[in-house]
DNA sequence: GCCATGCCAAATGTGCACATTTACGTATCA
DNA sequence: TGATACGTAAATGTGCACATTTGGCATGGC
């Protein structure tokens, strides 16, 4: 078996250098999630030190991450200077919304040409739960539901790339959403949904671009600049006290 | 060793840690231009010691190198068994220029609400340069402006998400290609941009997109499954040869 | 009173020394 | 002879110590 070697020392107890490739990905997923409900108020800075006491993990896995969120532009990284929470302008957002809307043109065009029933059919029993969520009030599943349809669409065709594109269009929407918050029902209206597929499956072309953009900008102009509206803080240790799987003790 | 240090240029430090961040760029760079010049076989091995030794540059500056280019589907990661150049399927490719077809009939969609005379005479202008290049035989410049002609379509909508993402699946495919060599004169061919210019000119969406969609399908046919032909070496440091920053001692 | 300068604590960046895992050659046995 | 087990070398993964940089604060000069 293993030569028990052990490092002499800071032992102590703690787990020295071994491999933990599941810590990685919860300290990545604990610092997206804060990211995507927007727990953490733009600008606020995330050092290394205290997120590494936060999460009780080595200060290396803290950098790995935010170096990848870096890379993912979920974060703002500055050289020598470390990452922040980026400050999404309205710009921003109305770029990512129009790329959306953009690659949407793109897939029903696309789409008009290799429709059949049964992609109807799949879709009208989406619209169905949509509608069910909306009637009972369900807001939290209605937005969810909302955002499936989109992906839903996307996923009819198939392609990879397509719906990796859109799923990171969405995840950024929803970060900026929590900045310039909507705060009105639900962000898609149900009969716009429906208005795309009646026109698809007539093969309306024309027409399902037309519904889409028009559903597009009308969610687009819900948005609104709300600086001090957000409820984001900017104390981590806060922000994360319900995801600790700290190991360390206090000093 | 040497203690000479100099403060400009690339000192490459081999023995004393200081900073230098041009110097990943440089790695970053030499790396991912092999692997779109498809200068790397599909299968290679990048392993961390030998690409150290041959950038004269630490490990962790490969390691991190290696796993940006891991986290931008560039390589393909194994977890503690390295990375390795990825070897695409004949779908894979069919994937990218699907998306590559979709994105740009929403582009076209988009364009054909904004454009104007000068944006007509810019394409214009551009494909005069192709035409040139055609006819002058250049066949490298042909490839180039062939791609650039697609960015500069993008790039009309002025949105920063849209151009990242074509951006993203032009050096993909570029990697595929490679792999798959149409091998035949240029890749696009400058009468179809034409066409498309010209459905642009007199806001003709539907026959934009389908010039735009017959084009790629036509540029999409020439590909080939061409197992041997390629000249991709497997030999790290042949590959790298040219571009090798290290430092001799004594010379 | 205000700006410039220098010092110090804290944070970031990096090389290095291990631990762990994998790959591979060798020996042993059926 | 072939397949399995084993031991060793190499490669990957990680924590740690240290260098470098940054930001703030105090001091002193104008």
């Amino acid at each position: 078996m293993a030569t028990q070697r052990r490092r002499t020392g800071k032992g102590s107890g703690k787990r020295n250098g071994k491999a933990n490739p599941a810590e990685d990905e919860a300290v990545y997923q604990a610092i997206l999630h804060a990211l995507l409900e927007g727990k953490l108020k733009a600008g606020t800075k995330l050092a290394e030190p205290p997120l590494a006491e936060i999460f009780g993990v080595s200060r290396e896995r803290i950098r790995k991450v935010l170096h990848r969120l870096g890379a993912e532009r979920r974060l703002e990284m500055f050289p020598n200077r470390g990452a922040r929470v980026p400050r999404p302008t309205l710009d921003d957002v109305r770029s990512v919304y129009e790329a959306h809307r953009v690659l949407e043109a793109g897939v029903l065009t696309q789409l008009v040409r290799h429709i059949d029933d049964a992609l109807i059919d799949r879709l009208n029993a989406h619209l169905a739960e949509e509608r069910a969520a909306a009637t009972r009030g369900d807001r939290a599943a209605s937005v969810r539901l909302s955002g499936a349809f989109h992906v839903y669409l996307v996923e009819a065709l198939g392609n990879a790339e397509l719906s990796r594109f859109l799923a990171d269009l969405l995840s950024r929407s929803s970060v900026m959403v929590s900045v310039y918050e909507p705060a009105t029902d639900s962000i898609c209206a149900v009969d716009e949904h429906g208005a795309i597929v009646e026109a698809l499956r007539t093969r309306d072309l024309a027409r399902a671009i037309a519904v889409s953009r028009e559903h597009f900008l009308h969610v687009e102009s819900r948005l609104h600049l709300d600086d001090d509206a957000a409820p984001a803080a900017e104390d981590l240790t806060s922000v994360f006290a319900a995801v600790k799987p700290r190991r360390r003790k206090a000093r």
